[in-house]
DNA sequence: GTGGTCTAGACCACA
DNA sequence: GTGGTCTAGACCACG
């Protein structure tokens, strides 16, 4: 698994790596019981303060998207949230809302939105589903 | 204009003064030319430091959405983004896929996604457009 | 004499005013002699406080570009700054050294600033100048 | 980086030390990737509030001449305006008109202006650019 | 009355 | 150690 962080973006570094790991599993680069580089590697290759790692990987582990097997390293869970019906449905509207309002700021109409969306949307190898028939 | 912020949210106030600010605009419940609250006032109504509402205006004209006078207060302009059509782009597809990515790991599918964003899209108003016909 | 102001900027309404009068007597589109608009008529035509006016008309007697005879009006003296050499040279070399500061962080070359600096020369009408010959 | 303000100066301190920065990036003594003095050092070495000098860091930031890291410290980018060919061209205009009509004011002919002009640009280290030849 | 600047000092987040 | 956020309170500039 390849990940990039851009040292020089406003967003916090470990930030940076837990959006990075998240994204290589949504776009199916990585998948459930893939193990992640250890600490210290990852730290190396992105040229980063291990402490900075470590802390990505704890968030990780709480959101129940990897595991840390002691001595053994971090795993894909392949899990989604644990949360709730109802909080996740109300995370997923203030998610798009207020991507919908700082588009709207960025000056774009809604089929702009919806357009670019769908192509995200391809972007992304959601978990097959049973269909009817 | 009615603002509302949670205190407890893990959100800094001011981030979340300005995002009540955009989303005014955006549900076209506040227009370009009209008066936002005095920083006194809205920072006594949202029970917190003055300072703590200038520097949400601060970020707000910086961004182009409002204009302070001094002397006169602080007024919507009703514009949008200035930066190049280019950066316009690649922020809104970088929101969206941000967006898209974060919903994967709620455990939502695309169809899921699509009907809560048309939803969103909805409650937004945005500027009439010239059609053909 | 016409003189615009642009109430949307940031600057201070009350030096745009005192700069657009400056500007009138650089550019040679009103001359030592000429009579300002009163306060109440240019507070009416700019639609702004004539408390603005009176503060702009108060810097422009200080600095001895108009003076106010009482009941007849303000004039233009046609004078230029009662500094000293010294401080007049100083404050010349200030003013070019913060410009040409900007210009650089603006992204121009010394061959830019130079051409559009000569360009902004021509459009002032310097006082005639006794020549050799 | 020695930077110097004037505490007695009409200018806002925060502008002062902003203006301070940007002439060091001009003149050449700082470059691309130096670091900045931390807040609370500057703040120590000018004798005034740390808040004031993170005040200047966020105008800096925002025009792009630095780039603040949490726990890291501020970096010069190097990078110029982000604006636009159109913007930049009509800010340098302005830019230089204001200092023309402010000179006119103090007395000086269109001959002085441009040799202090000279002066000056000579002072600022432009960045090198491929010569024909 | 409005916003603009500055100080003083607290506590948190990050590397 | 760094920067980020927030509070409290002062005084000035502006309309």
């Amino acid at each position: 698994m390849i990940l990039r962080i851009d040292p020089r973006a406003a967003e916090p570094l470990y930030e940076q790596v837990v959006f990075a790991v998240k994204n290589a599993v949504a776009k199916g680069t990585a998948k459930a019981g893939d193990r992640l580089p250890s600490v210290r590697e990852l730290a190396r290759d992105l040229a980063i303060n291990p402490n900075t790692v470590v802390r990505a990987y704890e968030l990780l582990e709480r959101e129940g998207v990897i595991v840390r097997r002691q001595g053994a390293g971090c795993f894909l869970t392949g899990h989604h949230s644990h949360l709730s019906t109802h909080e996740r449905r109300k995370q997923l509207h203030d998610l798009l809302a207020r991507a919908v309002t700082e588009a709207f700021h960025l000056g774009f109409q809604a089929a702009d939105i919806e357009k670019v969306m769908a192509a995200c949307l391809e972007e992304v190898s959601f978990p097959e589903r049973k269909e009817h028939s």
